[in-house]
DNA sequence: AGCCAGGGTCTGC
DNA sequence: GCAGACCATGGC
């Protein structure tokens, strides 16, 4: 086991749909994080990892939940913005979680048209069937499948993006440890060759998988919100941290979670 | 039964 | 570049 000292909001970050395979069993998230299974929970000024060392967690869980960013800076800056700073001020302290960047893209292609709970269910079943361990299953065991072999998991019609998103992973045909030092654009332009890869599919990945803070994807709750709130444009605070931004606002419009 | 879900592709203009 | 049909599935 072991504690650290955080005012993050576990609750929110877990539940504000930038991933998917966190869930709350008796008060305790549970999740997978490389391959590492572990319950986090919150215990006063605190966060419990149960099955951490003070190793574990300096390897894995100090880098995942993004406790290296100075949010306070981050929020600060997005503060200038009324909206988000109320949002900020009900909901508390978010995080963007450094999850790996090819369990995000394939993630993300099996958001399209669906809803959370069957994303999640849908990345389950993924994980179960061609996992190892309960791990997210790596680009060359995916790469290896067929169509038919993918039906267990009921991902419809993005069985053949995940399969292709898979081989050209594997084949380095998109490198993606080189993506990772690569500017926003061209990674966005590589990641939208995939099929199944639009811009909002891409621009996910960017924020969740390669932590590029200032991308905000935009879906129909983004959308919508933008609309209403900044019809002549978003706020120039926004700029190196939109996607922080706009975390706070999908939270709202979306009713993923509500603060209790 | 019909609508919706953190979209994208393909075709035709 | 933009509109519209279509894509597979499940919950309500």
């Amino acid at each position: 086991m072991y504690r650290y000292k955080t005012d993050l909001n576990l609750d929110l970050t877990l539940s504000s749909g930038q991933c998917f395979r966190w869930k709350k069993i008796n008060g305790s998230w549970h999740g997978v994080v490389r391959g590492f299974e572990e319950f986090v929970y919150r215990e006063g000024k605190y966060l419990v990892f149960e099955n951490s060392e003070e190793v574990i967690f300096n390897n894995i869980f100090y880098e995942y939940f993004d406790f290296s960013t100075d949010y306070g800076k981050i929020l600060k800056t997005l503060s200038n913005d009324e909206n988000v700073q109320n949002y900020v001020e009900k909901n508390g302290k978010l995080a963007i979680l450094r999850q790996e960047s090819f369990e995000t893209l394939i993630s993300f292609i099996i958001s399209a048209c669906n809803n959370i709970p069957r994303i999640m269910k849908i990345i389950d079943n993924l994980c179960k069937n061609f996992g190892e361990n309960n791990a997210f299953p790596s680009p060359e065991k995916l790469a290896s499948l067929t169509v038919e072999d993918l039906s267990v998991i009921r991902a419809g019609f993005r069985a053949d993006y995940i399969i292709n998103a898979a081989k050209a992973v594997a084949s380095k045909e998109i490198d993606l440890e080189y993506l990772e030092k690569s500017d926003t654009e061209t990674v966005r332009k590589e990641l939208m060759k995939l099929k199944g890869v639009g811009r909002k599919v891409a621009d996910c990945t960017l924020l969740y998988g390669f932590h590029r803070l200032e991308v905000a994807p935009v879906d129909r709750h983004i959308n919508r919100i933008f609309e209403r709130l900044y019809p002549n444009g978003l706020p120039e605070c926004f700029e190196e941290y939109a996607g922080v931004a706009q975390q706070y606002l999908f939270v709202e419009e979306s009713g993923v979670w509500t603060a209790s």
